[in-house]
DNA sequence: CGAATAGTGTCTCTTAGACAATATATA
DNA sequence: TATATATTGTCTAAGAGACACTATTCG
């Protein structure tokens, strides 16, 4: 037997798409539309599709989010096959979940043009990641809660080891306005003078990424982790890896914040 | 387009096997094959091949197991999946990669009935996880150099955790001799007094697997690890989770270890 | 000033790592 | 007894967690 005469399974990718969304206290969401056609029209479920001939999976992936949710993803990380003979009961199909996680900025267009998309809250519930869906059901169709948890449990052991490594920090959105304060005078010792562009890109983050608060991040990482972490062990883990800028937030009660910038690349 | 007609990729799977040779410095050790046929004759590679209709992944890999190499593997763990297009030239294949971690001991019989099946070293060089192959041949065909990466990494973690996870642990062997001595007064207060056949058991490990010294583990760990291990550090680390018994080893200069045996289940 | 939030010093507990002292076998 | 190996005690350094004290802003 030649192996081009082998049978050949249909070949699916599904994605959870992960997002913390800022409010004042930021959770953590999943990107879900409701189905039509085929299979459990109506239902809510995380977007999936068929590979097609020449295609890599992640690409496949980008080309669903885009075709099911109106999404452009950025990253997907490959995260199980499933590959149960019987798993759908439309035919023989392995499935290669994958998760992407995607900064709620990217995702906000599409959830006002559309009305079968949004993103709904991931809970943690007695040990179990749980997803609150709109409607009647409370389980995602066939075997992709799975997926959710294990995307889940993935980007918390990334969020374990680096600070925001996926960039979800967003300020400017309602409930965590950070607006900034220059100082009258820098912080460190001969440090350089910034002109008025530099500022802005660092503040706008159209160099660096957005500026935060290290409170501000550490509530992005409790959304991610599913808990409260301790404001000062916190701090010690991600200072380091961080670039402390000359400015500090403002507009709020209490002491301001001083601003950090990613020093990642 | 309806789903049954999208064009669908040969989907194969590809596996590292791998255990720890129990010669007096124990080592990590892969198994491979020489291939015949079809592509890069004669070259030793790791098996590999292309799943059938309606079968599982994993059973697909004990298959080409037992198909190219003898050799009946045990819980193939999945790896990653490999999608490029053209990574094989002789049309659109996707690879899902996996590892096993096989003792030694279920290897030898394929190893002396056949000559086109051989367990190489693994060696750690300058940070790369290198192969040591027979033949002219430094790399294995294909990106499969990677997936050896790939499953080296993981088998560390898993080691790294718990004390012989897969039991690749094989005393009575060359170089390992490991016979026993019964204490004459038990060393807990108020213990059981064993009965010959217990003795038998916990001994020849027809119940617990085989018994072993702490220096015995030590060596297996330091085999999976490619470093040495400390002496005390990895005692503390893995005693709570064994058993120890009544049990020391006999044979060999010095003070004899304490036997002891594993503790899951 | 009081309330609220940010930043930091310090104490404890745990653990890895290192070293050494003690224990028990063989030759 | 000399040698080799096993076992265990202890010291140190690093890090997580907890707590509290200080700092800086707004109202």
């Amino acid at each position: 037997m030649k192996w081009e005469e082998f049978a050949r399974p249909s070949v699916a990718v599904d994605v959870a798409v992960l997002t913390v969304v800022p409010e004042s206290q930021p959770w953590l969401g999943l990107l879900v539309y409701r189905r039509a056609g085929d299979a459990h029209p109506g239902r809510w479920d995380i977007p999936g599709g068929f590979v097609q001939a020449g295609e890599r999976l992640a690409d496949t992936v980008l080309r669903v989010l885009r075709e099911k949710s109106d999404v452009r993803g950025l990253a997907p990380t490959q995260l199980h096959v499933f590959d149960d003979p019987k798993r759908d009961e439309r035919g023989w199909v392995i499935a290669v979940a994958h998760m992407d996680a995607v900064p709620h900025q990217r995702l906000q267009a599409a959830m006002t043009r559309r009305d079968d998309v949004r993103i709904v809250r991931v809970q943690d519930s007695d040990g179990r990641v749980r997803v609150q869906l709109p409607g009647r059901f409370r389980r995602l169709p066939w075997d992709h809660d799975e997926i959710v948890t294990m995307a889940v449990e993935r980007l918390r052991e990334r969020y374990a080891r680096h600070p925001d490594p996926d960039g979800l920090t967003s300020s400017s959105d309602e409930g965590m306005t950070t607006t900034t304060h220059a100082p009258t005078v820098p912080t460190w010792d001969g440090g350089p003078v910034l002109g008025d562009s530099q500022v802005h890109a660092l503040v706008a983050g159209a160099e660096t990424g957005p500026a935060f608060t290290l409170t501000e991040l550490r509530r992005v990482h409790e959304a991610v982790a599913g808990r409260p972490l301790q404001r000062d062990t916190f701090r010690r883990m991600v200072e380091p890896h961080l670039h402390r800028t000359a400015f500090t937030s403002e507009g709020r009660v209490g002491r301001p914040g001083v601003l950090y910038v990613r020093d990642d690349r």
